[in-house]
RNA sequence: GGGUGGCUAGCUCAAUGGUAGAGCAUCUCGUUUACAUCGAGGAGGUUACAGGUUCGAAUCCUGUGCUACCCACCA
């Protein structure tokens, strides 16, 4: 006698249950029945470990995780391994922000102490994310869960660094860097950003005898100028360069020599550039190549230095007012402009970048960018959308050194006698798809041995103690990112794999439109413009929310985020539930009306539809033919949508199919021929079968509420396969 | 300054050079026992603009406008 199904699909009755029930199967664990066989795998994008969940990571996991169960489904040996990210600078800034809130400062505790800080606030807040990825349904193998400063992981940094080092890569340098004065360290060009603001341009001359006049926002660095650029081919002064003068600015005696650069825009304020070297990057440049001298004038905390004269000890900003009060009181200032200036500011806490010359360490880029750039060229690495390629290649083609060193307190120390500083964060992630599989020690044929792969016994004789993750599962198959880390993080795991592993770390990668708010802003906690897809989550169910997302990811335009969208979704989440009750109810009504014995077994019914079982599809009517036509095109357009990573398409398809196809026409036309005896048996049976590949085809997108009717078709005798998750997918 | 997208129904978005569609919203009708989280039907469009190619253009080409983002950082 069969259960008797709830009205309509409660996921907070559901979710949880299922979860558990996956997970003690062992079903997110890769299956190897035959080591021949290419592995389907996916590394995570490793959240930090201090996130929580946003759009973006329920857009980017869903997406993984509809490819991982397609693949799970074709039987593939499939692994997807979670982990998160230590995130550097941006851990150590929550944690200090936990102390300030107790009155405390990292220096106060010193470094040890803090460290200890840090790592019993991972140890306590660290699964939170995890946890959240759990919620969305996502398949991850969690035995495998991996930490970019655990101990497997730290050697593999380690080994990473002296690999280089021998190779004479990396070299200590004093170069002007960008520096947070908030953070108190160094930055990569490419963690900085930039906010456009209104300026002030003040134009003046140094003093009165100086024959230029320069034009600059920040006049308090001109106080470390030691030189004056401007273009050759202006005329107007021409005739001063290579010329030394002696001016006394605010103060300060200093030998300015006028050079040439091709580089100056004639057209911007004078068309003299005050050249700041200690103070600016392009700035620096300039002096290097010219021989001019290198004035510090702000230190690392923002303040003025001895060099400044009497605006020693001053905040640059309140030097910049006391200058420009100078110029007035003097009358060198000759213009304020009003313009718009892209401000630097830190990506980890926005606060205003401040240009040093400092002691660091780089990584040089020359010889390892070349495979890499190669790999993209030629599409061993092939990018989707194919629009970034052209992206990767103008970056991988101009791309500078890297500054590898940070001063903060928090991450891997670089291994060096007597160093006190940590390398970037992105160093780290760099060799996420092979340190996650045990490299280094995956190097040996016996290290690293996977013990919880699921193996044949056929396998486990072939293959036996030479199967081991890194050599079974690298390369990966497809990596999905956002697409603002392409240069911090996906660039940087390629020329990675090539050089460690020599051989790509992935022959795919998906770049996913980045989910913005319905008014075309970026989703931003605290601007308040965000949405919790937790809330969603709780408000329409995890199912909905993944078929939601899907059903707006068009796969190449970014996306306006609507809970309309959510919303419909959780109604086709019923509506699939729906079906499913109905589709029981008549076959329990055929069964108790049945005094047949092999009706009654559910024998019949039970039985995949397989060769022998064809006679039962027979379609009868112009309904059955259309359905079963119309399923076989389902089937083909999913495939093939997925393949493509046409996320959005394929949830249409599916949605179209299952309300009007399978709901509307076929249910409705079923109504009639289960009354009709000579056609009951074949329409039920269609009905089903039609059921069962739909859950399948669905399954990808809605875990829960598909494996759920599934276990219910099960309790009832009606299906073979345990589990809807490990369910071969239909073809 | 260089680059990449976008502009289609009230809103969010689809559409392989071949009758412009969906969801939500709206209107009419329906107490059909799978679902009212439903069903049947309607209305809603000079596809940003201007040219061009074509038998035929939302789609291809040229240009313009608006908008978003990326790279460079301009002092």
């Amino acid at each position: 006698m069969q259960e008797e199904l709830a009205k309509s699909y409660n996921p907070k009755e559901t979710e949880a249950d299922i979860y558990s029930l996956w997970e003690k199967s062992g079903a997110f664990k890769p299956i190897a029945s035959d080591v021949s066989v290419v592995p389907f795998v996916i590394c995570i994008p490793p959240p930090n470990v201090t996130g929580s969940l946003h759009m973006g990571h329920a857009l980017n996991n869903t997406i993984q995780d509809i490819l991982i169960r397609r693949a799970r489904m074709k039987q593939i040996p499939t692994l997807w391994i979670p982990g998160t990210d230590h995130a550097g600078i941006a851990t150590q800034n929550v944690v200090e922000k936990k102390l300030a809130k107790e009155g405390k400062t990292r220096q106060e505790l010193g470094r040890e102490e803090f460290e200890k800080e840090i790592w019993q606030w991972v140890d306590e807040k660290g699964h939170i994310i995890i946890d959240q990825l759990k919620k969305m349904g996502c398949s991850c193998d969690w035995s495998r869960q991996r930490f970019t400063m655990d101990e497997g992981y730290t050697e593999a940094v380690k080994t990473a660094f002296k690999h280089y080092y021998d190779k004479g890569w990396i070299y200590q340098g004093e170069r002007v860097i960008n520096w947070c004065v908030r953070c108190q360290t160094s930055l990569s060009d490419i963690e900085v950003e930039y906010i456009e603001q209104p300026a002030k341009l003040y134009y003046f001359k140094y003093d009165n005898d100086f024959p230029i006049s320069i034009a600059t926002t920040r006049p308090e660095t001109k106080l470390g100028d030691t030189g004056v650029a401007v273009n050759p081919k202006d005329k107007r002064y021409a005739e001063y360069i290579d010329k030394t003068f002696t001016v006394n600015f605010a103060g300060v005696k200093r030998e300015i020599r006028v050079i040439g650069d091709r580089n100056v825009d004639m057209t911007f304020g004078t068309g003299a550039v005050g050249v700041t070297p200690a103070h600016s990057l392009v700035d620096y440049e300039m002096a290097e190549k010219n021989g001019l001298d290198i004035v510090k004038v702000i230190n690392q905390y923002g303040k003025m230095t001895k060099e400044a004269g009497q605006y020693e000890g001053l905040k640059a900003k309140e030097a910049r007012e006391k200058i420009v009060e100078w110029l007035k009181e003097e009358n060198l200032l000759e213009k304020e402009e009003d313009i718009t200036n892209n401000l630097s500011v830190c990506y980890r806490c926005n606060r205003e970048i401040e240009p040093q010359p400092s002691k660091q360490w780089f990584l040089k880029m020359s010889e390892l960018i070349k495979p890499a750039l190669e790999a993209i060229k030629n599409d061993e690495i092939k990018i989707t959308p194919d629009r970034w390629k052209k992206v990767y290649i103008d970056w991988m083609d101009n791309i500078r050194d890297w500054c590898i060193s940070r001063q903060i307190w928090w991450g891997h120390t670089i291994p060096i006698e007597g160093e006190t500083d940590v390398l970037d964060t992105w160093f780290s992630s760099a060799l996420w798809p092979f340190a996650t599989l045990g490299w280094p020690a995956g190097q040996s044929p016996l290290g690293g041995a996977s013990k919880d792969v699921i193996a044949s016994q056929q396998a486990k004789q072939s293959c036996d103690d030479k199967l081991n993750d890194l050599s079974y599962f690298y390369p990966t198959t497809i990596l999905s990112t956002a697409r603002d880390i392409n240069m911090l993080w996906v660039v940087r795991m390629i020329f990675s794999g090539l050089e460690l592993m020599k051989e790509k770390p992935f022959s795919q990668v998906y770049i996913h439109p980045t989910v913005f708010n319905k008014e075309g802003k970026r989703m931003s906690k605290s601007l308040g413009t965000g949405v919790d897809p937790l809330l969603l989550i709780d408000k329409y169910g995890a199912d909905a929310t993944r078929f939601g997302l899907m059903y707006i990811n068009t796969g190449t335009q970014d996306l306006k985020f609507d809970e309309a969208a959510i919303l419909a979704a959780q109604k086709f989440a019923n509506k699939v539930w729906n079906i499913a009750r109905f589709t029981m109810m008549q076959i329990d009504n055929m069964v108790i009306a049945s005094n047949s014995e092999a009706i009654s077994n559910n024998d019949w019914i039970a039985a995949s539809p397989s060769a022998s079982r064809n006679d039962k599809l027979a379609p009868k009517t112009e309904a059955d033919k259309q359905i079963l036509s119309r399923l076989n095109e389902v089937i083909k357009s999913t495939d093939e949508n997925l393949d493509n990573f046409r996320f959005g398409q394929a949830a249409h398809d599916l949605y179209d199919f299952v309300w009007h196809d399978f709901a509307d026409i076929y249910i409705e036309a079923s109504k009639n021929q289960v009354d009709t005896p000579e056609l009951k048996e074949n329409t039920l049976y269609i009905l089903l079968y039609t059921l069962k590949t739909t859950l399948k085809l669905l399954h990808p997108f809605m875990p829960f509420v598909t494996e759920k009717i599934w276990q219910n078709l099960k309790e009832n005798g009606l299906v073979n396969e345990e589990q809807l998750i490990t369910a071969h997918w239909p073809k």
